[in-house]
DNA sequence: ATTAGCACTCTCGGCCCAAGAGTGCTAATA
DNA sequence: TATTAGCACTCTTGGGCCGAGAGTGCTAAT
């Protein structure tokens, strides 16, 4: 009895920190929630929990804040799971449904998740590991640069322009073109570079072999997810409402770190099925000590259903049912965790579902 | 000679003010700044220069600082020119060459003059009205979804999907496809999308009518630039280093409504041939009331060489020599007028002789 | 037209104080 | 043993007060 009311209590510290964002003392607290005992004995369970770690005083005399380890608990355990309201549930579908081509679902999706928990959303694009090459166009822009267009099976549309020496003959340009697609088509973008290397490597094709090499590695490099790495975010000016004004600086300078996120998210999903937390010092980056982040990966089938086995097993390495890539919000370490976690689940499955449906092409 | 001297001291106070963000009072201007003339003198003429309302007291017996009409003349009139580090110049091409396609360009400078202003900086993609049609290609997603991906001379890349009740059989879709590509080929946007709809028009191609239809209608839009008007934003973590709280929230609002930013700088620079200014409230954006934005066009030959009349004129309306797009910076009314100016003046050349580059085909 | 001098004003930081909120402890109680 | 009432104690917060400092505006002299 005793340490289950200790944990209803940190319970309701913490949703009543969550939204007054003062220190909740003892007799609010009895008022609040009718929990049967007197602001006496909360005080003696709050005494308890700090003891434990999971709540703290700003100064003596004053209320009970939760700690990292607080908030911590709170999440593992004693959130419930909000369901999404009607609402909301119906503003992810007309929001997205009128969406016109993968980057604009995903900053859609950003700005809609933002929207929904007020907090900073971001979403990356879906890692191209296991997409399959559909298309690669080679233009000419001028005499020296040359713009390559690969398209994969996903949607997902890469540029990128090469300065050459000198210009390939028009005619083999077109026969090579022809030729990577007629081989490549269909094929998982590293299975695909391999082949072009091999392409450029027959005598014929030597005048495009400089343009061959790049156009290999760009496709590499797609696979790989380096700098096609788009990443969406929306919400930052909420920031500006809910931060105190300290903690601001270093959040906004963390979130400049483009990459640092990217990083921080992707290890958040991989370490978790579905939807993950990271609060404060957890995030392991500097500006975030006061911010919590939740993200879930998307684009993998979850739990169940693997569709494993049929697909190419033969380059992709161990990240076979590793999600596709991730979405994600960030607030500060006194959010609504559950609001917040129910949403980004929501987004999460939405967007597996477009991805899916896409691929069943 | 007391008619100039004011306006000496109309510049001193901007510049203290700028440097030290402080109210400025007369005998710190004397001090500084050597002249001549005693703090008294200095005294009427600042009195002198509230009077005129280019100076203003926060209260009583507190050192003034300059009005946006103050902020204006000083613009106008007094900031001199500033030439460019020699590292700062380095910084732009070393910065910018390494750069990959048109978008990672276009985000590269909106970086660099982020870093070179310490503000936030814009850069905004160019607009394609002029721009001429290098390939359309066609690729079925799925059972239902069809990718578009529309390639234009200066390198641009649009996508855009189109979800069909049927999907069109997959020859007339390729003979579509082909002639589409043979009969656009280096046409301006608008008039390719005028000989798409008249293609479709003939009854072999009633199949591909739907997707016709909606290919027309997204190189249209991407002719005049809506939904493709990509927007490059960097360094909005300096904001939170450099305004005020007070001021901090409705600024990020503002920022966040890309749109109403790049209409004001579209009109920014459009009002003007080079660079252009709006001070405070001349922003008519409630967010930027403290804030200021520099931006230039870029991307048109700028005064002089007009290369009009061989251009074609039967479609784009009068937009001749209005920029193709513009990189601006965004910063508190005190910021720092003259280098924001050099620095956005010098990326937006570099971008305009990128452009000319390129389409020097 | 400029300047020295001076009285005046206003902010800012420090200090004190009273009110309020909340705790911790002790002793009583079920 | 767990809970509770009561009470002394602590700490923040806001207001008011004050003196220092910076800056002005005015006047009279140059």
């Amino acid at each position: 009895m005793t340490q289950s009311r200790r944990m209803l209590v940190l319970r309701a510290v913490v949703e009543d920190y969550i939204r007054s964002q003062e220190p909740v003392g003892s007799t609010a607290l009895t008022r609040a929630h009718n929990l049967g005992v007197s602001s006496a004995t909360i005080r003696n369970d709050m005494s308890a929990l700090e003891e434990e770690g999971y709540l703290i005083q700003p100064h003596t005399s004053a209320g009970r804040i939760p700690t990292e380890r607080g908030y911590r608990y709170f999440v593992d355990r004693l959130a419930s799971v909000v369901p999404l309201s009607e609402a909301q549930r119906r503003g992810i579908t007309t929001f997205l449904s009128g969406s016109v081509s993968l980057p604009d679902t995903l900053q859609r999706a950003a700005r809609l998740l933002a929207n929904i928990t007020g907090q900073v959303a971001v979403v990356s694009s879906p890692a191209l590991s296991k997409s399959k090459l559909r298309h690669i166009e080679i233009v000419p822009l001028n005499a020296v640069t040359m713009l390559a267009v690969i398209i994969t099976d996903s949607g997902s549309v890469a540029q990128h322009t090469f300065t050459l020496r000198q210009l390939p003959d028009a005619v083999a340009l077109n026969r090579f073109s022809e030729l990577v697609n007629a081989q490549c088509m269909y094929m998982p973008l590293v299975q695909a570079a391999r082949r072009i290397r091999t392409i450029i490597k027959a005598p014929e094709y030597s005048s495009v072999r400089p343009l061959g090499e790049s156009l290999a590695k760009t496709v590499e490099s797609m696979a790989h997810d380096e700098g096609t790495g788009q990443m969406y975010m929306a919400g930052t000016s909420q920031l500006a409402h809910k931060q105190s004004y300290a903690d601001l600086a270093p959040l906004f300078d963390a979130l400049e770190e483009q990459v640092v996120i990217m990083r921080l998210m992707s290890d958040l999903s991989e370490e978790n099925e579905g939807v993950g937390v990271a609060i404060g010092s957890e995030t392991r980056t500097p500006g975030l000590i006061h911010a919590a982040v939740v993200s879930s990966g998307y684009g993998r089938s979850e739990a169940g259903d693997e569709t494993r086995g049929d697909r190419d097993k033969d380059e992709v390495p161990e990240s076979s049912s590793h999600p596709v890539a991730f979405v994600g919000s960030i607030g500060p370490t006194h959010m609504d965790y559950e609001t917040t976690i129910t949403a980004v689940r929501a987004v999460a499955r939405y967007l597996t579902d477009l991805i899916a449906r896409d691929e069943a092409a």
